[in-house]
RNA sequence: GCCUUGGUAGUAUAGUACGGCCUAGUAUAAGCGGCUGUCGCCCGCUAGACCCGGGUUCGAAUCCCGGCCAAGGCGCCA
């Protein structure tokens, strides 16, 4: 099929801008096809762009030869231009309709789609990840991943308001450094690297000079992991802030958490609502429990962890029945996190590490960071990681380091909660897991 | 890595307990035709599938074995 040029088509309105107050205008709209539903002596052409759907309407008596001619061309998912005139009508879905004077078809499509995009034979979730460019114009993914975007700009106004730097770390990294996570290896110009697990390290350095400094980002996990809640690659949220420690961070966490559910709610009600999900702002402080009370309340219903043990997924389910949605665990056992979390002062078998818990989910985890040297490396032992392979990071414990404290979100773990979605590859735009690498 | 469940047209499903009325049903999508107010439009027609390999049997979508793939759970991890 020949196309039609785009020279000289302006969009004067988005689908959502159609409202009654322009009827009787001319509008230029660019867009999709969603769908056709041809009556006979009518013809209604459902326009999908980014914000939502407006009806075309083309009473085939009364237009033009060219416009019907071109019309009967068209088909689901055709990319086309249409300048015509708004009118307000009550039989239409959303009180307007437009009436085409010129219509354009910029792009074709398959006749038969990979999967619905109307939502009438949803498709599951493998085979929407298949076609997934093609499911991400569903209406409801455009809702997902736009209040993914509003959640990253609440999250960096704060962060900015209250001084803080947005700065970017190597995301290939020499040796395997924090323990815990298998890392990805990658052919360095002959030499083994890595594929960054985490900003931590350099995060920490940068405390030094930059003082308060977030970043945003895809960091990479091998584990074999299969959840709904895991992926191989990841988008991370982490701040590390100079002269602080977990009370300060906690508290600026909270005030992101906030604000994020604060303006989702606020700039996002139609997505929401495309969603079908209603978002609670929750109040501040977040209800906070220590390790030691967790264990105490998880016999309590029956199940029993030794102390210095992880949370196993069951137990966090029981603590969700118990917690509102947001809740701090604190002062958790030094010996089950990371090395550089700092050892509570009085009790060194306690730390000042946290996690930020929704409901069963880890969202946030952070806390009080060592800053000695000494003792940093007395933690690397214990963790029985070579202070050799730290060399570079441990000599900017030479260098001035301040108390620093921060913290990680897992930018799809707080979507899911925001949307609503209880798979995270629904929440990402192309989620790469344990078997999935394409597309 | 382990466990459970599953794999039927483009998509989503019925059928599998107990092999044979399955020449594999239905919805939706697709193609063709009809219809002037649809909004999951409607109506008619057409075409379209039993994951792969082996086995049992007169006969396998259905039972058995092996493989591959997927979903969910656990573990790991965040």
């Amino acid at each position: 099929m020949k196309l039609d040029s785009i020279d000289e088509l302006t969009r004067t309105h988005y689908s959502s801008d159609i409202t009654a107050e322009l009827d009787s205008k001319k509008v230029t709209l660019l867009g999709w096809v969603q769908e056709i539903r041809d009556l006979g002596g009518i013809r209604f052409i459902i326009l999908q762009d980014r914000t939502g759907t407006i009806q075309v309407t083309i009473p085939k008596k009364k237009v033009s030869a060219e416009i019907l001619t071109k019309s009967d061309l068209i088909q689901k998912r055709y990319s086309i231009s249409i300048k015509g005139i708004v009118k307000e009508t009550k039989m239409s879905p959303r009180g307007v309709e437009v009436i085409p004077k010129e219509i354009r078809i910029l792009g074709t499509a398959a006749a038969q789609l990979p999967i619905d995009i109307t939502g009438k034979t949803p498709a599951n979730i493998e085979s929407r990840l298949d076609a997934r460019s093609l499911d991400l114009c569903l209406e409801q993914n455009v809702a997902i991943f736009t209040i993914q975007h509003h959640a990253l700009e609440a999250i960096r106004n704060v962060l900015f308001k209250k001084g803080f730097l947005e700065v970017h770390t190597p995301r290939i990294i020499a040796s395997a450094t924090e323990g815990g996570a298998e890392l990805f290896a990658v052919d360095y110009f002959g030499k083994k690297a890595f594929l960054a697990q985490s900003p931590q390290l350099y995060k920490e350095q940068l405390v030094m000079s930059l003082e308060k400094v977030f970043e945003v980002g895809p960091f990479f996990r091998a584990e074999e992991s299969h959840t709904r809640r895991h992926l191989s690659e990841f988008v991370s949220v982490d701040i590390e802030q100079a002269f602080s420690d977990a009370r300060g961070v906690m508290s600026l966490l909270e005030q992101v958490i906030r604000q994020v559910c604060y303006d989702v709610n606020r700039n996002c009600k139609k997505e929401l609502d495309i969603l079908n999900h209603s978002l609670k702002v929750p109040s501040v402080p977040f209800k906070s429990v220590t390790y030691d009370q967790v264990l105490i309340d998880l016999k309590k219903e029956g199940s029993e962890i030794e102390w210095g043990e992880d949370l196993s997924t069951e137990a966090l389910r029981v603590l969700a029945k118990i917690y509102p949605e947001f809740y701090f665990i604190t002062e958790w056992p030094t010996i089950s996190k990371a090395f550089y979390i700092k050892p509570c002062k009085t009790i060194p078998e306690k730390c000042e590490g946290f996690d930020l818990m929704w409901k069963w989910i880890e969202l946030v985890s952070g806390g009080s960071r060592i800053a000695s040297k000494k003792l940093l490396i007395e933690r690397l032992k214990q963790k029985e990681l070579s202070p050799k392979s730290f060399e570079h990071h441990l000599k900017a414990f030479e260098y001035g380091m301040p108390p620093h404290a921060g913290w990680a979100i897992g930018l799809e773990r707080l979507t899911m909660l925001l949307t609503g979605k209880q798979n995270i590859r629904e929440v990402t735009l192309y989620p790469r897991d344990r078997t999935r690498l394409t597309p």
